[in-house]
DNA sequence: CGTTATCAGTTGCGTTTGTAACTATTGAAT
DNA sequence: ATTCAATAGTTACAAACGCAACTGATAACG
């Protein structure tokens, strides 16, 4: 009657794949770095992005501002990064990385594109990029009527 | 160099597109009924399975014991579930939902299913097929070298 | 201008989480 | 039989989290 397979219900299967590859992934930068995940997000998109805000950050990787101020707080800490206020507009302050910084994470990308290469051998490149395609189609969907 | 492309990387999309989705559907027994994710995980594989052992819906949607034992205590506190200690190994306790717990479920089921229904419309019968597939293999799959 | 709203980022606080240690029970080994 | 390992489940404690309230700064509007 009130039968629901959660084997196939998509938000369970989707958290739980999710949590399963990310946290194998996870496994990388916490062993190696004792990174967490919010501050390896940070990195990973200063890397990309060159210069940055917090707020930007934040809207890319889908992370709580909170979460994103305390990695950067701590990646500062660290001196893997920097913060410079912004010239024209003292509110925002602009982060990028210390050669430090690149350093490290010049040794991460090197094992997260080989974690990308094995996943990619594993799936086959028609099933990731079709992957990557239902991903998008699916973030870009609301459906419960959350405002 | 060192560039990873983040938005091509499948841990971090997995994820986001995972946050989205299960937030979204959350929404739904979040507001209507104030179920954290673990007890409506407890709640649907207990609506599923009729009669299970918290050992066992863990290891189905790969929840830490810790979590499906405090679900449980709530959903037992609420009188949605009733456990019983096994006859035969006193270690083991068996659950299953009381008359009320199920009826609580048959109205969080109807808004899964409709729930479910809208996706399937969104990503289309293949799409939802081959993503469902493809999840599979990604949980299948243990790249890293965590034990 | 002066008031009010908005935005970037931080911090306090209660809640949730995972780790490790614990209890209780059963199975295995000598 | 006695000891030791393994298992089901709980609990104590510290870390991580999100919300709401805050600071400081800019923009918008009368």
């Amino acid at each position: 009657m009130s039968a629901l397979k959660l084997e196939e219900f998509l938000p369970f299967r989707l958290v739980r794949a999710a949590d399963a590859v990310s946290l194998d992934f996870a496994h990388i930068y916490k062993q190696k770095h004792g990174l967490s995940r919010p501050e390896w997000r940070v990195l990973a998109n200063l890397a990309e992005l060159r210069r940055a805000t917090a707020t930007e950050i934040g809207l890319r990787s889908a992370m709580h501002k909170t979460k994103v101020s305390r990695a950067v707080f701590e990646l500062e800490r660290r001196k893997w990064l920097n913060r410079r206020t912004d010239g024209s507009d003292r509110r925002v302050e602009w982060l990028e990385l210390t050669k430090l910084g690149e350093a490290q994470f010049a040794g991460l990308a090197a094992l997260a594109r080989d974690f990308e290469k094995r996943l990619l051998a594993a799936l086959g490149a028609g099933a990731t990029r079709a992957l990557l395609l239902t991903l998008r189609k699916l973030e870009s969907i609301r459906l419960s009527s959350n405002c």
